[in-house]
DNA sequence: CAGTGAGCGAGCTTCCGCTTGACTT
C-alpha cells in the first residue's frame, strides 16, 4: 500500500510553511542542509585515480535517513525541493542517490508564498548534473587545500613556535580573509602622516553666521589629505599648496582686515535614491552600525525572526523582491505615508555582487502585510525587535520614491584667497522619511543630514567673526571591523551569506587575530602564516583565487 | 649506580558550505 508523497526541503520552518499551503497532501521532510560529506578524518580524495571521491552519510544525519528511507520505501513519488543553488543541487543528488531513482522529481521554490510553490510543484525537472559536479569540483579543492596546506603549517610553523597552543589551519577562505587584515595592517605600519593647515572663517550674513573653509589661494590649490603619499608623508602633487603654521598665521593677518565678498554661489539638485533591501552581508554591516550588533549575533536574532515567520530567509546574496514582497511595501508606503513617496513602477535592483546565486529573496517582513514592530516585541525580546525594524524600514525605504536635495557651494574671495561654504537642503524626504543608511566614515555624517547656509548673493560682502588656522594630520587606513570586513569579504566573492560570520570566528579562534572593540588586528602567528603562505602557496592567499575558482566552475 | 636527556615513534589536529539546536569548545 502507498502513503503519500514525500517532499524534501532544506529548513525545517520552511517544511512547516510549505505543508500548510499544500494542504496536508504531501508528508514534508526537512533534511535540515547537507546530508553526506567527505569523511572528517580522511582526506576522501584519490588524487591517483582522478579525483575519484569518498562521500558518507553525516553522522548527525543518520536517524533522519533512517525515517527517509522507510518512508520512501511505501510511497511512489518522492518530490525533491532543495534551494535552488549549487549546494542545493548537490543535496538533490546525494538524496536521490539513496533511494529508487524511479520516484524521484526536482522542482525548485523561488520563494516561499503560496503562488511560489504551487508555481514550483508545476515545473519539474531534472537533476542539473552540471551544477552537482561544480560543486563537487569546489568540494574537492576545498578539501586538498585545507587538509595539505595545514598540514604544512604544523610540520613548520608550530614545530618552531612552541608558544602556539592553537591547532593551526589554513583554506581558501579563512587564508584569504587573515591576508586581507594583514595587508591593512601593512599599510598601516608603512604610513606616514603628514601635518597640513588650512584657514577656517567665521562669517556674518545680517543675522545668520556660517563657516567657510580656504580652499585656493593665488588659483592654486589648498592641499588636502589626499594630496599626501601615505607612504612617506610627502605631497605627491605640486599643483597644490601646502601652508606651514607660518604661512597659515601670516595668511591670516593679512585676511583679517580685508573685505569679504560672495563671488559665487553654485546651486544643484540632486536626486538620491533608496539602498536596495538587506542581504546577509548588509543586513550584519548595517546591524553592526546601527545596533552594534556581532555578525553572529545578528544572525541568531534573524533566525528567530524567521522561524516565527516575522522575516523571510535570512541567508541570502540577492537584492530581489517578491511580488509578494513589493506589494507588502507599496501599500504600506501609500497608507502610511502617501501617493508622493510612492513611485509609479516597483524599483528593481541588480544584483552587483561576485557569485552571487540568488536562491532565496532579498531579507524582508514576511507575508503582504508587514508584522508591526510591537508584534515582534512582544513574541521574542527588544534587541529582535530592533532588528526587525531595521529590516522593515530599510524594505519599505527600497520601495519608496527618491530624495530631492539642494547642494549649495557658496565662494567667497578676500584678495587673493578663495574660502567656500558648502550647504545642503532636503527638499523632498521621498525614503528619507522611513530610513538612511549609517556610514563607515569616520566623520558619520548620514545623507539625510542638512547643512542650513543663509541665503546668499554674488556680490554681496560678509562680514568675519572670526578667522583661524586649522591643523590637520593625515591618518592611516582604518583597522577592519567585522562589518567592513564582511562587505570586503562579500565584494571580492570570498565566503557565501552562510559562513560570513564563521570566517571571522575561525581567524579569531585560530589566535591568527583579536577582536578588540570591534577592530580586527592581526597577531604575530597571524602575519607570520599569511608571510608562510605568501612565499609558498602565492595562488592561496590571492583574493582572486575564489573568485577565478567560481568562474572556472 | 642512579638520574638526566637526546632521540624516536605514535597519535592528534585540518577544509568550505548547507542547515539547526545545544550550552562554547
Amino acid at each position: 500500500m502507498s502513503i503519500k508523497p514525500l517532499l524534501i526541503v532544506e529548513s525545517p520552518s520552511k517544511a512547516k510553511t510549505i505543508s500548510k499551503y499544500l494542504d496536508g497532501e504531501y508528508t514534508v521532510m526537512a533534511c535540515v542542509g547537507h546530508i553526506k560529506d567527505l569523511p572528517k578524518k580522511e582526506l576522501g580524495v584519490d588524487v591517483e585515480n582522478n579525483f575519484a571521491i569518498t562521500e558518507e552519510i553525516l553522522p548527525d544525519k543518520s536517524s533522519f535517513m533512517k525515517e527517509f528511507k522507510t518512508l520512501a520505501k511505501k510511497t511512489s513519488q518522492i518530490v525533491i525541493a532543495t534551494d535552488p543553488d549549487r549546494e542545493g543541487e548537490a543535496i538533490a543528488a546525494h538524496i536521490a542517490s539513496e533511494v529508487d531513482k524511479d520516484k524521484i522529481s526536482r522542482v525548485q521554490f523561488t520563494e516561499i508564498t503560496k503562488e511560489g510553490v504551487e508555481e514550483g510543484m508545476n515545473e519539474i525537472h531534472n537533476i542539473d548534473q552540471d551544477l552537482v559536479e561544480a560543486r563537487t569540483a569546489r568540494r574537492i579543492i576545498d578539501r586538498l587545500v585545507g587538509y595539505k596546506v595545514s598540514r604544512v603549517l604544523w610540520s613548520t610553523l608550530k614545530k618552531n613556535m612552541k608558544f602556539v597552543e592553537v591547532s593551526l589551519s589554513a583554506g581558501r577562505v579563512q587564508s584569504a580573509a587573515l591576508r586581507i587584515i594583514v595587508e591593512r595592517e601593512r599599510l598601516r605600519q608603512a604610513f606616514h602622516s603628514a601635518l597640513y593647515y588650512d584657514l577656517k572663517a567665521e562669517l556674518q550674513a545680517g543675522d545668520n553666521s556660517f563657516s567657510a573653509t580656504l580652499v585656493r589661494v593665488d588659483g592654486k590649490r589648498i592641499a588636502v589629505g589626499k594630496d599626501f603619499d601615505p607612504n612617506t608623508g610627502n605631497l605627491k602633487n605640486d599643483k597644490v599648496l601646502l601652508l606651514s603654521k607660518a604661512q597659515a598665521d601670516e595668511l591670516v593677518k593679512e585676511l583679517t582686515n580685508g573685505n569679504w565678498t560672495v563671488s559665487n554661489v553654485e546651486e544643484k539638485i540632486k536626486n538620491s535614491n533608496p539602498k536596495p533591501p538587506f542581504t546577509t552581508s548588509t543586513l550584519q554591516q548595517e546591524a553592526a552600525r546601527k545596533l552594534r550588533s556581532s555578525a553572529r549575533k545578528t544572525m541568531r536574532m534573524a533566525q528567530r525572526l524567521y522561524e516565527q515567520g516575522f522575516i523571510t530567509y535570512m541567508r541570502t546574496d540577492s537584492t530581489n523582491l517578491s511580488t509578494e514582497g513589493i506589494n507588502g511595501a507599496r501599500n504600506e508606503i501609500m497608507s502610511r505615508f502617501g501617493k508622493e513617496y510612492l513611485p509609479d513602477q516597483a524599483r528593481v535592483y541588480a544584483t552587483k555582487v561576485k557569485n552571487a546565486q540568488e536562491a532565496h529573496e532579498a531579507i524582508r517582513p514576511a507575508g503582504v502585510t508587514f508584522v508591526p514592530v510591537d508584534k515582534v516585541r512582544s513574541a521574542i525580546d527588544e534587541d529582535t525587535a530592533r532588528l526587525y525594524d531595521l529590516i522593515r524600514k530599510r524594505t519599505l525605504a527600497s520601495q519608496m520614491t527618491s530624495a530631492k536635495v539642494k547642494q549649495i557651494a557658496v565662494f567667497i574671495e578676500n584678495q587673493k584667497s578663495e574660502f567656500r561654504a558648502n550647504g545642503k537642503v532636503i527638499l523632498f524626504p521621498g525614503y528619507m522619511a522611513a530610513y538612511v543608511e549609517s556610514t563607515d566614515q569616520r566623520n558619520g555624517v548620514t545623507e539625510d543630514q542638512e547643512t542650513i547656509l543663509p541665503n546668499l548673493e554674488k556680490d554681496q560682502d560678509l562680514n568675519c567673526n572670526a578667522l583661524i588656522a586649522e591643523d590637520h594630520e593625515t591618518k592611516p587606513p582604518a583597522r577592519f571591523t567585522e562589518a567592513s570586513l564582511v562587505k570586503e569579504l562579500e565584494a571580492k566573492g570570498i565566503g557565501r551569506p552562510s559562513t560570513f560570520a564563521n570566517i571571522i570566528d575561525t581567524i579569531v579562534y585560530r589566535t591568527y587575530v583579536t577582536r578588540d572593540q570591534g577592530k580586527l588586528t592581526p597577531t604575530f602567528l597571524g602575519i607570520a602564516v599569511t608571510q608562510l603562505l605568501e612565499n609558498h602557496f602565492t595562488s592561496l592567499v590571492d583574493s582572486q583565487f575564489t573568485a577565478n575558482m567560481e568562474n572556472g566552475l
